[in-house]
RNA sequence: GGGACCGUAGGGUAGCUUGGUCGAUCCUUUGGGCUUUGGGAGCCUGAGACUCCGGUUCAAAUCCGGGCGGACCCA
């Protein structure tokens, strides 16, 4: 996969995940593989989710005012709000937007419900489509003007410590998503200068893509009580006083689908975990002018005993070549293939070749198969997530030569240095590299300087290309 | 925000410099038929395009301007 970019765009739609010739730029269309996958993908997350936060969904329009109050927060966003100015011929009174996220959508709303400590937490999610005015080159799920899938967790608290408490569990769930997905990750703090705009502090999940360059795939946000005291949202305390919330809210969007195919992909296409792939066995019947009843029978059969186990299978019956179907379904990425044919009908065996690897592996058609198809399944899990995490390490260094870093990034790298921690010096360390700083990976507790020479080193902070 | 580039069937392209011979090339895709099926088959026969608007001209895929869309570099 010497060009990702290229590999990306050509997959995406060879496969049926996306099509972005819509006419809008930035916009484009989940095809149906795509959209199961992503199916797939959203159920893991609701499943860890809904343990935690009640799921919701609020108005997609934003009146101005509202979107205005929050000084930082729209600075941020003011660039790239879509606006409803028109209702038919007559122009509104007052524009609305498009949601470019949800805060200042839900946070009023939190504002009225939120009476007593008793109302407290309050943890709300959405999985929505959220609009961006992007000026930068976009490209498929990764930078859209259309964020189809956009999941925004927002909490609510009586005290700042549950807040930060909060912080760490959105940061577990992630993590435990993220895994589930064989994604690997690298968690920042994000630098003052790129956090959330109208956030204390911006936790960072990026993931480092085939190139090199860093995808940002999720962020948790500690609001602290910024946006309780633009909103006025107040509860009252066990003493009678009426005291602001403490809030955070969490973020994942279209990009993980972006990770999942980038990162496990290869030049023969995609390579889908078992967990999210749209069909987990494709069974290929081998059709000679003899025999085909038994052959089709067998293979209805065998998709039978699969799915008695909650397995995705498919047979494949269109009318071609089989040497074609292979293909097609190694593009696709689906885990397992299984042919049968008469020869092995009258052996009593079949021949699965598993996705990660292509190897080709001799099974009896017994008791047993059932087992060793899973274990095969299970085993692809866990060799799709080593493999994703072995190349994050490789592309993983350290450097202390503010010189050296480009030309490590260059190689594809995510570069480590000592920082003590100075915005304006982080500012100058992204200037000289000219690359972006992702934030604070680990505090230092030995004595080092900083990568500029002059103070003392408080972190580890990362730098690299980003998207 | 600044710069330079691109737009021909669903995808990839030839043609554009020097306007006419374009009733537009080739590969892929695709409908129908025959034949075949253990790793992308073959043959026959159909289908499918000059981004849009305006201008120059006897004549525009080709030249000019703008819109839309795409891709890129720099800040």
């Amino acid at each position: 996969m010497e060009n990702f970019s290229e590999w990306f765009h050509d997959i995406s739609e060879e496969v049926n995940i996306t099509d972005a010739r819509y006419p809008i730029k930035g916009m484009s269309i989940w095809m149906p593989y795509g959209f199961q996958i992503r199916k797939y993908t959203l159920e893991i997350l609701r499943e860890f989710l809904d343990e935690e936060c009640e799921e919701t969904l609020f108005p997609l329009l934003i009146p101005e005012a509202e979107l205005a109050k929050e000084g930082l927060h729209v600075k941020g966003f003011e660039d790239e709000v879509y606006w409803v100015t028109k209702g038919g011929q007559k122009d509104l009174n007052e524009c609305l937007a498009l949601r470019p996220t949800s805060e200042t959508a839900m946070y009023p709303m939190y504002a009225l419900w939120i009476r007593s400590h008793i109302d407290l937490p309050m943890k709300y999610y959405q999985i929505v489509n959220t609009f961006r005015y992007e000026t930068k080159h976009t490209r498929p799920l990764i930078r859209v003007r259309e964020i189809t899938t956009f999941k925004e967790a927002h909490t609510a608290h009586a005290t700042k410590e549950e807040a930060a408490e909060q912080v760490e569990t959105f940061m577990e769930i992630y993590k435990n998503f993220f895994d589930c997905l064989g994604i690997p990750f690298l968690i920042c703090k994000r630098p003052e200068w790129d956090k959330f705009p109208g956030a204390d502090y911006t936790m960072a999940f990026d993931t480092i893509m085939p190139d090199g360059k860093t995808l940002q795939i999720g962020t948790v946000h500690n609001l602290g009580t910024t946006f309780a005291k633009t909103f006025d949202i107040q509860f009252e305390n066990k003493e009678g006083e009426h005291e602001y919330v403490y809030q955070t809210c969490a973020g994942l969007s279209d990009r993980v689908i972006a990770a999942l195919i980038g990162l496990h992909g290869d030049e023969k296409g995609l390579r889908l975990p078992p967990v999210v792939s749209p069909k987990q066995i494709t069974i290929i019947p081998i059709l000679f002018k003899e025999g085909k009843e038994e052959v089709i029978a067998k293979c209805d059969e065998l998709k039978k005993l699969f799915e008695a186990r909650d397995l995705r299978v498919n047979i494949d019956d269109r009318d071609i070549r089989p040497g074609k179907k292979f293909y097609d379904w190694e593009l696709k990425g689906t885990p397992i293939k299984l042919e049968l044919g008469p020869r092995d009908l009258k052996n009593n065996k079949t021949i699965i070749t598993r996705r990660d690897t292509l190897e080709k592996i001799d099974l009896e058609l017994d008791d047993n198969l059932l087992n060793n198809v899973i274990d095969v399944l299970e085993d692809m899990d866990e060799k799709l997530y080593n493999n994703a995490w072995n190349n994050q390490e490789d592309k993983f260094k350290f450097s202390d030569d503010l010189e050296e870093i480009p030309k490590l990034i260059e190689e594809g790298n995510v570069v480590a240095f000592n920082w003590c921690g100075d915005t304006e010096c982080g500012q100058e360390i992204e200037e000289i590299v000219d690359y972006d700083i992702l934030g604070i990976y680990e505090e230092l507790d030995e004595d080092a300087t900083c990568i500029t020479g002059e103070e003392r080193a408080n972190y580890i902070a990362l730098i690299a290309k980003t998207y």
